[in-house]
DNA sequence: TAGTTTCTTAACATTTTTTTAAGAAATTAT
DNA sequence: ATAATTTCTTAAAAAAATGTTAAGAAACTA
């Protein structure tokens, strides 16, 4: 199945936030939970998020400043306001932030659920639209990565599983230089360990074999450090 | 100067919705309002609007039905619904439906006013749908998704159901393209989960029972990522 | 209300993908 | 040169996704 969501949590409330995060991550949500709006902006800034739920009230940084840098940082991602009491103000101060809708506690879990959903679901805006590129030449190859098909110029083509795909685009995005072991191994499975690199190598063995048809083209090994696809 | 933006307002409350109306014109929105889901049916289609103000709570057609016949004739149009109280049950409905926001009675009208800004002031969606267009030929059949019929050049025709319009849709707007799971589920299922993934397989195999006529078509899956509807 | 259509879910079959194991080969370190 | 490590390759086992049919639930019509 497709990676899940992330979704930034900041709520200073350590009991409040453990369990909404869990029932989030029932739901399959990767949640990042931080407890104030401080190590909320860190973890902003680390790893891209597809939503944030911000209580607004907090000690430290509230809700609606880390909003607004939030905002300076990111224009578009969607943002979900958690108030104490339906504090009208608070409420308006969100929405011209850019909030995306708010929630006034207690709130019900379902609601917060289908909030979200209606929220990821909506078309990406036009600005976020930074379309990915999915088509390379190399060799005597033509590799499409979104159908996930590698065709020869004049022989047959080949269906690529996920990972064999993934592992050869990351290998022609780094035409002619080193793919290193646990840059692909960290992106492709996620963890990089003696079980995954022997993976990793069946997989190099894999796209070798459908590569051999144009002879120029090699992955060489690069001991220790990782692989790189060339032309000789 | 820009024209205002226009808002169709369904309220059965006459004194509720005369002031409803009145306020939001004052805020430099153009309002049609109608009394019941029959009316507000007949004003969605006389006109374009950028917004729909739905109460739920209505006698003849309520809010829910009247929003699903929108959402029928329009993808995309925001929908903020009106619940006389909390019912949970119809807040679910209605995001189902894939509503935007909800507002519960009594509610504030300024809070209104910022719900709707933060609605329209959103970046205009990617519309990869053409929604005017309705009739296609692809290999040989012609394919009318408003009439929901599929019919063979020289064979029978075959009547879709809603499901199976809307998914033979979507393959033929990205005929020879990768149509990806996940997108499909959130448009006609509204939802993701592995339920509506497999009832998806389902309408696959239907589809394909109707495209044998013509051999050259195929629907192909895409392990894990989705299906491409191509002909050879 | 009954009849019809549509949709979901379950069950089982099949295909595709991924992981793991194991021995050989290559590379590096001692 | 020998030992230790890393890589290569193949095959088999395990896991995941899809294909297909049919039964029953739900929604819609007459």
């Amino acid at each position: 199945m497709k990676s899940n969501k992330k979704i930034l949590l900041v709520e200073d409330d350590p009991n409040f936030g453990k369990i909404l995060k869990d029932y989030l991550t029932i739901n399959n949500y990767d949640i990042s939970l931080a407890v104030n709006g401080i190590e909320g902006f860190e973890k902003f800034n680390k790893s891209e998020f597809d939503l944030c739920i911000l209580d607004i009230m907090m000690p430290f940084k509230d809700g609606l400043t880390l909003a607004k840098e939030i905002r300076e940082v990111n224009e578009s991602i969607p943002l979900i306001f958690l108030t104490a009491k339906n504090l009208k103000d608070d409420v308006l101060k969100g929405y011209k932030i850019g909030a995306d809708d708010y929630l006034t506690k207690p709130f019900d879990s379902e609601i917060l659920l289908a909030k979200i959903k209606s929220i990821l679901n909506r078309k990406p805006s036009v600005d976020t639209e930074q379309k990915d590129i999915f088509e390379f030449d190399f060799g005597e190859f033509s590799f499409n990565s979104k159908l996930r098909i590698l065709s020869h110029k004049e022989g047959n083509s080949f269906k690529l599983s996920p990972k064999e795909n993934q592992l050869l685009k990351m290998l022609v995005l780094n035409f002619d230089d080193l793919l290193p072991r646990d840059i692909a191994l960290n992106k492709i499975w996620r963890d990089a360990n003696y079980f995954t690199s022997r993976s990793m190598d069946v997989y190099i063995a894999k796209l070798r074999k459908y590569l051999e048809k144009d002879s120029s083209l090699k992955i060489i090994n690069v001991h220790g450090e990782g692989f790189r696809l060339m032309k000789d």
